[in-house]
DNA sequence: AATGAATGAGTATTCATTCAT
DNA sequence: TATGAATGAATACTCATTCAT
């Protein structure tokens, strides 16, 4: 019994496994069912022992993929110290995880393509969103409450910091040149610390 | 001779809006020429004479549309007085438009999508990008030389700006309710004015 | 009135010619007629005011070459003296006819190839075929007749020299280090008039 | 395992043989992959496991007639006493297969066709031709050795008799009434043998 | 549980032919 | 007479899914 649920949970991690390389690599609608069975060394046949359908694969895929970001994010959260601390772990968190794992943002991409069309990948999706952001938000609200940052609606800006995360994930991905994540991830921290306003001389 | 070249013209503009409409329904994989073509109001056969292949429509679909949001950051680009306001009319214009036209959003996430396997749909969103990213360095550096604004890394920033507005997009097609425009948009202004610390009293 | 045949006369020629070339090129079935249109310097609509299909041309086109093969075999088959001579200026007026024009192998082979189902092909080859016999079919009984060549089945012979030549195309145009044209035309010259036989000695 | 090779085997005959009919009897352009399917009794997507193009079917077809012809050419060199004999029979064979299976002039002509434009086709062809040239070649010069034979150049003369054979079959098949087979043979063994010349009295 | 042979629906692309100008 | 824009039928090939073994 438990041998079967076993066997179960490694033959569905090793067809989810081998889907994100292969979805990651050709898309959704050009990788073939074939070659996700090759990739995970199964036959084509077996496949249809765990998943209903093709469509079912990508689900599964994105599922796997938010939990595992919803447990990175969950593993940084208990560490650093001041609410600022934290908000720059995320945000170097974050891309660190693009430049190692460029295939990573590939399947993003193919997820968030999908998504108009399949709300069943949205879900996941739209999940994993709302706790990065109630995550983020915490923080935010603690650094008010503590004085470290101004009143800011933090809701609001917990969804800027993500924004700005995938936006220069797209931006990178479409042209390579566009900046180097060294310098666009400073920027980034003096901009969402300090804003662009010079100060004026406060009295 | 100027009705071929009007006829010429007139056709391609016809097909490529109608498959600027089928493929933001229904993805470039799923979209058939047939039914650009129905929509187009013209036979499938007539769509090889003005374009070599689906592919073919695909670019010149994202091409069309680069060309427009090119003009209209550049329409933008002359009328306002401060740099601050014109961040902001940029910002807001772009939010703008994902209000209105959300299956713009829709064959943008596809063009992405594709330009992960199609270097040729990736570069005319490179180039829009880059003269976005050049648009909003030459306000800000504008902003900083006359004292309006800190001495920031002015592409850096560009960068940052552009991303916020993407980010927000995908975050906002994949949770309709994970924040309301109106709000997340007043919130963009105060942070990228702002910043997040609070004014320690400056002597 | 007469400029009116004059060009009808004129365009088909053009047209006949045109495809010529495209078929020996690229088969019948590979041919587009908008080729052999821009070959002939016409457009493709106009093709149709002088043929009444795609094969209708193919037709045409047969019964051009065959016009011109009958009318060289005819323009031989006054001059020389002895039924000999005429028979070996016959074989090698193919044989030359055949290095020279290589395109007219190639065409010639789509014939016979379209003949099996086209019935129409067929016809003009089948003229020119019953010509060429009846004209070898003359020679060789003048040959008879002068007790220059043995009592042999005229007709049949005729037959075997028309297949000796073809046969020789087809095997030359299929393995172009079978034979060289010079070496077989020899042998064939020495087998027709001596034959296989060692001569016995006769009392 | 066993099974799955004569599986592989069976498939690949079933197929072939359907291959050569509707090829046959449409040509290679006009033939469909569907209607090969059908005949051979298999669905149009299962072609595909076995024969990687349309193409790829009429290479294979062309091999596979080409391995019987070469077949039956062996298992008659064998046989019989004398030279002279062995050249009859090996054109009595060639005459005997045409009247017997006239759809195999059919596919004939149509490999001759295709061969001028691909070269694939005209190497299996190629080679059978040599390898009939060398067997008739082999029996001419066993006939001279022992005397029954002129000394003629055996390599030539065994390209002139293939020659011979291949071109009656397509006089044949474009005029049905160009001549008897049993006319026209005999002609052909006369002549082979005697050639045309009257035989001076000798001294 | 596992295989892979078999199916057939689905689609981009070509091209002969028509016809308005 | 001449053009070429427009049509739509026709077809090779792919691949998700099924099922006998």
């Amino acid at each position: 019994m438990t041998d079967q649920l076993a066997l179960e949970s490694k033959r569905r991690g090793q067809i989810i496994s081998a889907a994100r390389q292969v979805f990651s690599r050709k898309g959704y609608d050009a990788a073939t069912v074939e070659e996700i069975a090759g990739t995970a060394g199964v036959s084509k046949g077996l496949i249809y022992n765990y998943f209903r359908s093709k469509e079912d694969i990508l689900l599964a895929t994105a599922e796997a993929l938010m939990n595992r970001l919803e447990e990175q994010m969950e593993r940084i959260s208990i560490t650093r110290a001041t609410a600022g601390d934290k908000i720059l772990a995320a945000q170097h968190m974050h891309t660190g995880e693009m430049i190692k794992q460029w295939d990573f943002v590939q399947i993003m991409l193919e997820f968030w393509s999908e998504s108009v069309r399949r709300p069943e990948i949205a879900r996941p999706y739209a999940r994993m969103f709302r706790k990065a952001r109630a995550y983020l938000e915490a923080i935010i609200e603690n650094g008010i409450a503590s004085g470290e940052f101004r009143p800011v609606p933090a809701k609001e800006v917990a969804s800027l910091m993500i924004a700005m995360a995938d936006g220069l994930t797209v931006q990178r991905m479409l042209d390579e040149r566009a900046f180097t994540w060294r310098s666009v991830s400073r920027a980034m921290d003096d901009l969402l610390f300090n804003g662009l306003l010079a100060r004026r001389k406060e009295g």
